[in-house]
DNA sequence: GAAAACCTTGGAGTAGGTCTAGAGTCAAGG
DNA sequence: CCTTGACTCTAGACCTACTCCAAGGTTTTC
């Protein structure tokens, strides 16, 4: 399988490809005489695996220890599971986060009452002198 | 005023002025015959404004429109309403894009019954086979 | 007059890719 | 056999919004 399929079966770019194995997310695959990179089954499983990692939104780091699970089956697991609830933590933070940052939005969106020119906009006024 | 009182001022670093002077949202400043900046209050409310749109995490081109405004009192300030209705859709949808995030993970999160090695790990399992 | 605190520039680094240029490879159609 | 189009390769630039560093110049304070 060359690496446009692999992309193909990931709804992968091409590049990201590349890219995780540049990164060392990916091992390094292994070449066609004509330089091409070759994958078997285990790429299609492994990029699949980071891709939903990804979708949930773990940074790269993270999935690094993850994949060294995978790797290494007689670890204890239970590291996984903290990073999972770390991972948890950050998400519900960040949540909390904009949800005061939308609250901050929604008010400064009510203080234009009508429609004016700049120079009296109550909008720019209030980023001004908040 | 040199720049470390600005930045004292704004609490923002000295490099991020600078920053801000480079990609023009922060006007050239003046020089001393030791070619050190110098501001004036224009600069401590400019500054101010910008840190206070990047508190509500609007981006650089997104100030950079506001700040258009400021600096054109007589147009119609309608778009700064546009903006900010914009800016409140993005960071309420990226809300509901973490809280669906959150669900999944807590529902992952709750596949570890018993911390087991790694080969058992009901988590890297669901990971693999979503 | 020396040390501390301040300022200057240019350049590199961060995360997670995306995109480009310029060149090589390969299969199908004429 | 040749061309066309789809595919692949590499190296490197670019994106956001900064942050940090080195190596040097200036100013203030003791």
């Amino acid at each position: 399988m060359r690496i446009g399929e692999l992309a193909r079966s990931a709804q992968t770019r091409v590049d990201t490809i590349r890219f995780y194995e540049r990164v060392g997310l990916l091992p390094k695959a292994a070449r066609t005489s004509s330089n091409y990179r070759t994958y078997a089954d285990i790429h299609v499983e492994r990029l699949a695996f980071i891709r939903r990692c990804r979708g949930l939104d773990m940074s790269l780091d993270e999935i690094r220890e993850l994949l060294k699970f995978c790797d290494e089956p007689h670890r204890k697991c239970s590291a996984v599971n903290e990073l999972l609830d770390r991972h948890i933590n950050e998400v519900e933070s960040r949540i909390l986060g904009l949800q005061k940052l939308a609250r901050e939005l929604r008010r400064l969106s009510t203080v234009c009452r009508t429609p004016a020119k700049a120079k009296d906009c109550q909008v720019l006024k209030a980023l001004r002198t908040f």
